[in-house]
DNA sequence: AAAGTAGGCAACCGCTCATCC
DNA sequence: CGGATGAGCGGTTGCCTACTT
């Protein structure tokens, strides 16, 4: 559909209208009108949209040459699946932020705000109505929290410990050595960083890509103890995040020198500490034991299917404790 | 196989705020 | 100071596709 603004219907509108007004393109981009853009970009750089929009010769908004470029035709959008860890983060990340899209999509680079609001109103809203809650409910969060949070994780570490066992980047970084081994108190984990979980504790990260990066404090998280920090969303947030206040200000930038972008991802992720706050809390609720992972639990491969009947009996049972 | 339905996603709109001139 | 512009955000629309009936 190609619609041109300016309705018929609306003859005052119409009136008040120019001539380049009423010219005005919408609907979906065509082939040439994104070359046309690339092209003009590529010579003149971008900025200055309704200027831009005017000398490319496109009959388009300023606003909506910006939206296509940024969403779209910028050479570093990534396509495709949004990863488990990015989901991990983005779970995190809105957790601290709430819906500062833009914000968010700093720490995933070639992702875009419009595409993180996407996921989270398709996918996660997706989660809260089978579990029957708002998707801002304190319900809902502790969900996230407790049980999605820490089975993305699982899953994350999973499919490393299939497809990485000894790597060399190509970029001659560190080679990454995945070795998950489970007790009854401590679970050890190479995955692009080192971490330990501890039963009924915290996560604490020891080294990220073979670099100590600042000082890391373990700390016990205890869900009724909300007056030391929370954010708009109601979650806990760590001395941590204040350690490494840095990095909030500072995104990730991009990926070009790494090609596997995830790296970048789970590196924020744990730069940021949040893996402290998706352990079960202790003594509230023993019977959610994160730490005895099997490999072949029935979840790992299940995609968005995630509130089967075993996490939303975890789920009851969450809610139960809360 | 055809029709209906639901989900995913690109694109848009309206609004607000910041910055620049 | 005020207008123009850019940027960001929440919400919505409409198309396409996969799935279901």
């Amino acid at each position: 559909m190609e619609e041109v603004k300016g309705s018929e219907n609306n003859s005052n509108i119409t009136m008040l209208q120019t001539e380049d007004e009423m010219d005005l393109r919408r609907g979906p981009w065509t082939v040439d009108e994104d070359l046309a853009l690339i092209n003009y970009i590529a010579t003149h750089g971008e900025g200055r949209w309704n200027s831009l929009a005017r000398s490319a010769g496109l009959k388009r908004t300023g606003k909506s040459c910006r939206l296509r470029w940024l969403n779209y035709l910028r050479p570093d959008v990534r396509r495709g699946n949004i990863t488990l860890e990015e989901q991990l983060l983005i779970l995190e990340l809105h957790s601290r932020w709430g819906n500062r899209w833009s914000k968010i999509a700093q720490y995933l680079p070639g992702r875009t705000d419009n595409e993180i609001k996407n996921y989270w109103r398709t996918r996660v809203q997706k989660h809260a109505k089978q579990l029957k809650c708002d998707v801002n409910s304190k319900q809902f969060k502790d969900a996230m929290r407790y049980l999605w949070m820490p089975r993305l994780v699982e899953r994350i570490q999973a499919a490393a410990s299939t497809a990485t066992t000894t790597t060399t980047n190509n970029n001659g970084s560190p080679s990454v050595t995945t070795t998950i081994t489970s007790t009854n108190n401590t679970m050890s984990c190479n995955l692009n960083t080192n971490f330990e979980v501890h039963s009924g504790n915290t996560l604490t990260p020891i080294i990220m890509n073979n670099n100590l990066c600042g000082s890391y404090v373990t700390q016990s998280y205890t869900p009724e103890n909300s007056s030391n920090g929370s954010d708009s969303f109601g979650t806990q947030v760590s001395p941590i995040s204040e350690l490494n206040q840095d990095y909030y200000n500072v995104p990730v930038g991009s990926n070009n020198n790494n090609n596997n972008p995830n790296c970048d991802y789970f590196q924020q992720a744990q730069q940021f500490g949040f893996l402290d706050c998706i352990t079960s809390p202790t003594g509230l609720f023993p019977q959610m034991d994160f730490n005895s992972v099997e490999p072949n639990t029935p979840w790992i491969n299940q995609g968005d299917n995630f509130w089967n009947d075993e996490n939303m009996l975890l789920f009851q049972q969450l809610n139960d404790n809360m």
